[in-house]
DNA sequence: CCCCATTGGTTGATAAAATCAACTATAGCA
DNA sequence: TGCTATAGTTGATTTTATCAACCAATGGGG
């Protein structure tokens, strides 16, 4: 059918959301899919700013403002300002942001798991790198 | 890296969001890919019911019927009252309903076809097949 | 050196989407 | 008949996302 890969899309991101929901939020504080996201942005970046996440997630500045703002009050992660401009903040985890990020890794690895189960590797390149080309695709 | 899965997906469900968006409420009322969900439920259920929405999306039923009623008042969709039970309502398409059913059908070809292209077909059925296995997997 | 367009970030307001809970009416079975 | 399950509606609330206005710092061109 025309729609299906619509439909597959949304069930598939439909079940993601949930199951690492319920991965995360089980026994941690309240982290949503965003919070996950700003987390691994700014453990990969070096010297990450907030608008190094609005690039990379492509979500409106406001958005990642407050997700931000959270994540400081979680005291997951601190702000600091940069020598170089002013303007920016860098944004680096905290003693208890690492620890928590430790286990979300953790978590997300689980979830991995169970979604990838039954899956050979080449399937999830496959699937990974034509994931990638429908998103070159769109853009 | 291990979040390339998420982000990936994340990725994928943003752009295709977007780009669907702009493809149908470019010309279109103001449908959003929900609205559009349940057009295509309606279109491919007979008799379809409200219910049917809700089980076939996993939402909840209020934001089911809150979307059956805006499709209602935007005069595409018709409820009527099942001969066989009561409590159901039938929902099926206005002859507006229709129209902008295929006006949308076309759309998303389109957007189908841009999100498809320079992939062949043997890799866009591995693809729905991994993330169908996967959906399995979540469940 | 100063002006000004640009960039990074914050905030308020609002819209859109999703969720929860309570409630009505019908169905169908014991 | 009485009880429980099902279909649907509604109100309240929460969560996410978007828009627009704003401030402060930057940096290049005149």
């Amino acid at each position: 059918m025309n729609s299906s890969l619509a439909n597959t899309l949304f069930a598939l991101m439909q079940n993601y959301r949930v199951t690492i929901r319920e991965a995360i939020n089980a026994g941690e504080l309240g982290l949503n899919a965003m919070h996950v996201r700003c987390l691994h942005i700014i453990a990969a970046t070096t010297h990450c700013t907030a608008n190094d996440i609005v690039n990379q997630t492509q979500r409106d500045k406001a958005q990642i403002a407050r997700l931000v703002k959270e994540l400081i009050t979680l005291k997951l992660i601190d702000k600091d300002a940069s020598e170089h401009d002013k303007r920016c903040f860098i944004l680096s985890f905290t003693s208890e942001g690492h620890a928590l990020y430790d286990k979300l890794l953790n978590a997300e690895q689980h979830v991995n798991e169970q979604m990838c189960k039954n899956l050979n590797s080449q399937q999830i390149n496959d699937f990974l790198d034509t994931a990638q080309k429908m998103i070159k695709n769109m853009q």
